[in-house]
DNA sequence: ATACTAACCTGAACAGTGTTCAGGAAGGAA
DNA sequence: TTCCTTCCTGAACACTGTTCAGGTTAGTAT
């Protein structure tokens, strides 16, 4: 049925195809193995372990983020970089929850990091560092918590939850960046 | 050996020891039967499955988070109580992930949220709790990441990582905190 | 064409997971 | 003593990630 072999890069295209179509929980190595019709143990010569491809596949999604133009002012930057990560996570099932968990274990989403870091054009770079932190995990904990409620309601486990989450990250992004600008009127 | 019988709390207290001496990721159904001395379907008689358990875990980390006294003004009022639900969180093992992973499930965490919005005093309650769900998710995201360093520091994975997590945090509090003074300074 | 070498995969197993279910035992109340 | 609720056993089911010895394929060099 199926005479091709695969590449690391391969595998690492049906794992993102998987997840979107299954969700994060679904997504496991015996299911991935399957849609390539290659037995489990094949995935192993590619991924050291289901961590290291999903280290991957968050890099895949974090990379995702479309470059942002420099705007007046770096607080109109900052904005755009953060809303830009939130849409790349957006475009992937369980986008969210994939990063953050990768993050946690401290193995992907520094460029993330970084872009929102060099965004931040202030002297003070202990400062621009917390910053850019505290949106990362804004950004990541808003959207996670937004995409579970999507798969809750496509569940039907409630029926109409508040869907106020898109505005309530615009306004926790500005707040910071407010804060971020009273403390370097100087 | 063992012939004491257990009731719903005997179950939660044992999780909480259990999740204290090996982690979240070991806190699994078999083990703490173990620590009970009794067979791992025994403690589906008292909770319905594991996701219930673990959210009254997380309402017990939450509800462990010291009350806090009204300070001068309500930006102080507010930070204290952001960095009670910190000490909380650090104050079990995974803390953070527990009820990170719980709230993003939709199960718990409901009365960290209340009491950081009853604490920001002003007019626009929409803006409070915008404000609240930021600082949620940034105090959960940092102490996530914390919490997992610490226990990659302890296991000598990696030498000496910056350990700067705490005061990253109080700045990210303050940013929001200043933020939002200026956008209520009428 | 032959030999060699790297890339990739099979098949089977191991040790573990959450969960279900029919039935049995303990304890108190009527 | 009967009865009923509470709690538990023992065994199984359907999964999970991962390992490993051995096989196949493809490309390169002789």
């Amino acid at each position: 049925m199926n005479a091709s072999r695969y590449g690391k890069s391969d595998v690492l295209a049906a794992a993102m195809r998987l997840l979107d179509e299954v969700g994060l929980p679904d997504l496991t190595m015996r299911k991935l193995a399957a849609t390539l019709d290659v037995q489990p143990s094949a995935l192993y010569w590619h991924y050291a372990n289901k961590q290291s491809l999903l280290a991957e596949v968050s890099n895949t999604i974090v990379a995702f983020a479309k470059p942002v133009e420099t705007a007046e002012t770096w607080q109109e930057t900052a904005k755009l970089e953060a809303l830009s990560l939130r849409d790349a996570l957006l475009a992937f099932r369980d986008g969210a929850e994939v990063v953050s968990s990768t993050l946690a274990l401290g193995l992907g989403a520094d460029q993330a990091l970084q872009r929102l870091e060099n965004s931040i054009a202030i002297d003070n770079q202990e400062l621009a560092h917390a910053a850019a932190e505290s949106i990362l995990f804004l950004v990541l904990g808003q959207v996670w918590h937004e995409q579970q409620r999507l798969q809750a309601n496509s569940l039907g486990v409630v029926d109409n939850l508040e869907l106020t989450g898109t505005p309530n990250l615009e306004i926790g992004i500005q707040l910071i960046l407010d804060g971020l600008s009273t403390k370097v009127k100087a």
